[in-house]
DNA sequence: TATGCGTGGAT
DNA sequence: TATCCAAGCAT
């Protein structure tokens, strides 16, 4: 096997010519842009994150002008990006920011992970891309890509192992800077061409190297891969009853909410989800309004 | 570790 | 049409 150091220069070199300009990269980006399209982006394709992270930069420029605003708002503003709880906690976590950060978007993992709905991938994000700082950046494209390209399997196992991270850890760059791009350039070429479906080899900066390319590219065989389903699901539910809030302008009788899902008992174990979570609020004898 | 959590485009 | 997939998190 080559050494790990062969990566770097294709993958950074490819990076440097083929990188998306995207509003949360380059000198326009701000820490809490970088943050706000962070949440935007979990489970959440780009192409749906860019309109919605241009309005709510342009109605929350900083974390303390998002915490002065109500949490509903938030929530409203979402739309239909999806997994509506992100604005709820990206909320929370701009109240963290104004009340314990003086406003600031933390610097450090250790502050970053502690802030409301961010965990291991989005902490080391934004350390390394809003702040430069040295760490693994593993999420599923960096998975995929070091899957591939060094254990030689068409997909990652459906949970980070412990070799998993050791082997990414040995392949980041000493330097922070360095670190930082190879993050970014890893997960960028696991977004554009070592894709979960044909995967565009042929443009692969690293194809030469690539252990599963070399041993042919063999199907996955690990565990199989579950996909969630939808139809009849309370997400399905609590999708319909939120959309119905959100696209008013005040609380809503629970008569409206009946009479988007015919099954009672499961609407209303679906509504009473929701308030639990906070995303509703029952605020007369029968009508639920945004926080 | 397994599960639940939205939405919509691509194949 | 049904399935897969998209920069995860919390429990």
């Amino acid at each position: 096997m080559r050494g790990v150091s062969d990566l770097h220069s294709p993958v950074l070199a490819w990076y440097d010519e083929h990188a998306r300009a995207l509003p949360w990269r380059g000198n326009g980006a701000t820490a809490w842009s970088v943050m706000v399209s962070e949440f935007m982006l979990q489970q959440t394709p780009v192409v749906r994150v860019l309109p919605m992270h241009a309005q709510w930069l342009e109605r929350w420029p900083t974390p303390t002008a998002l915490a002065d605003d109500d949490s509903g708002e938030a929530v409203r503003a979402w739309g239909r990006l999806g997994y509506p709880r992100r604005a709820l906690r990206l909320h929370a976590a701009a109240v963290a920011i104004r009340d314990q950060h003086g406003g600031q978007v933390p610097e450090s993992y250790d502050d970053l992970v502690e802030l409301p709905g961010v965990g291991d991938y989005t902490a080391a994000a934004i350390a390394s891309f809003a702040h430069g700082r040295r760490h693994v950046v593993l999420d599923t494209n960096v998975r995929r890509v070091l899957a591939r390209a060094v254990s030689g399997e068409e997909f990652p196992p459906p949970s980070v192992r412990k070799a998993e991270r050791e082997l990414a850890t040995s392949l980041l760059p000493e330097d922070a800077p360095t670190a930082a791009t190879w993050a970014v350039a890893t997960m960028e070429l696991g977004a554009l061409v070592c894709t979960a479906t044909n995967p565009d080899c042929d443009r692969c900066p690293i194809t030469d190297r690539c252990a599963w390319v070399a041993a042919g590219r063999p199907a996955y065989d690990g565990p199989a891969r579950k996909v969630q389903s939808w139809a009849g699901t309370d997400r399905q539910v609590r999708g319909r009853l939120l959309a119905v809030v959100r696209e008013s302008a005040g609380a809503v009788p629970r008569r409206r909410l009946d009479q988007v899902w015919t099954d009672d008992a499961q609407r209303e174990r679906a509504l009473a989800s929701l308030v639990v979570d906070g995303l509703l609020v029952r605020v007369e004898p029968d009508h639920f309004a945004l926080p």
